[in-house]
DNA sequence: TATTGTTATACTCTATAACTATA
DNA sequence: TATAGTTATAGAGTATAACAATA
């Protein structure tokens, strides 16, 4: 083999999504949440009123798994299950005041882990690791049922 | 906000990493065992007689951990522990015949998944993705006790 | 006193299957 | 018959703490 054991990018992936989502999970344990907590605020103040399985396809969790997930957001009173008078077998997500209220502070956790992120790159290096990782992510198909 | 939530490197790292790790652990199945077992022989092979936390750092996999996956490549007949005659309170990990015998085919099963990534990157790209996730390794040490 | 390997255990994540209510 | 949500549970992966042997 031609390839060193460090170069093997299944590895390197592996050590760099550690390092990157323990910041994450760092950035957001001060307000008793993990990082897809956050994402799936983000989807439901980007798109009120959708439904559950919405964020599953974003986060890449299912839709049994899911239900735990919003269950904490709704104990924290951060978002809402209201009915969906359409179809009434879907819920309708939309954020609380008091959500609506947190999330520039999230945004502002979420940010300075991208400064650490940004400070560890060159200039315009993010874009092109972005450009990267989604031609990965073409590898398979994640089917969130 | 001004990033939307499919440009954020967390969740981008998570998916691109589930990606190729799935190839990897589909590449690795049908020899009974999962990418770590390969990278596991492979530093075996590479320096024979070392002990098993040579591993640990290697694969990121804590020394409890490690027991079982060594475990794993004894029970396969790929690997002996052996005595360290300097340092009796550590094993001396060498490849057994079968196992170097078996390195070839495996090493062919790694090109075929290093292939599948090539043929998602364009020339140079995967130099520069090591580069990029080298570099993001960097926010956290993981220390593997 | 520190280190190597080991064992046992707990905890987190994810996967799967079955159920309900609606469509 | 299919879909959205739910529940319960099993499994994999990882983390932690204690122990024996050796240094």
């Amino acid at each position: 083999m031609q390839h060193s054991l460090s170069s093997q990018i299944g590895l390197l992936l592996r050590f760099a999504q550690a390092a990157v989502w323990g910041d994450l999970l760092d950035t957001f344990k001060p307000f008793g949440f993990r990082p897809q907590h956050y994402a799936a605020l983000k989807i439901v103040d980007s798109k009120p009123g959708c439904k559950q399985q919405d964020l599953g396809g974003a986060l890449g969790i299912s839709r049994s798994n899911l239900v735990m997930l919003i269950d904490e957001l709704v104990e924290q009173k951060l978002i809402e299950r209201r009915q969906n008078l359409e179809d009434r077998r879907s819920n309708a997500l939309h954020l609380s005041a008091r959500g609506r209220a947190l999330l520039p502070e999230l945004d502002r956790g979420q940010q300075a882990h991208e400064g650490r992120l940004a400070s560890l790159l060159e200039e315009g290096e993010q874009e092109i690791l972005v450009a990267l990782l989604r031609k990965l992510g073409k590898l398979r198909k994640l089917d969130v049922t």
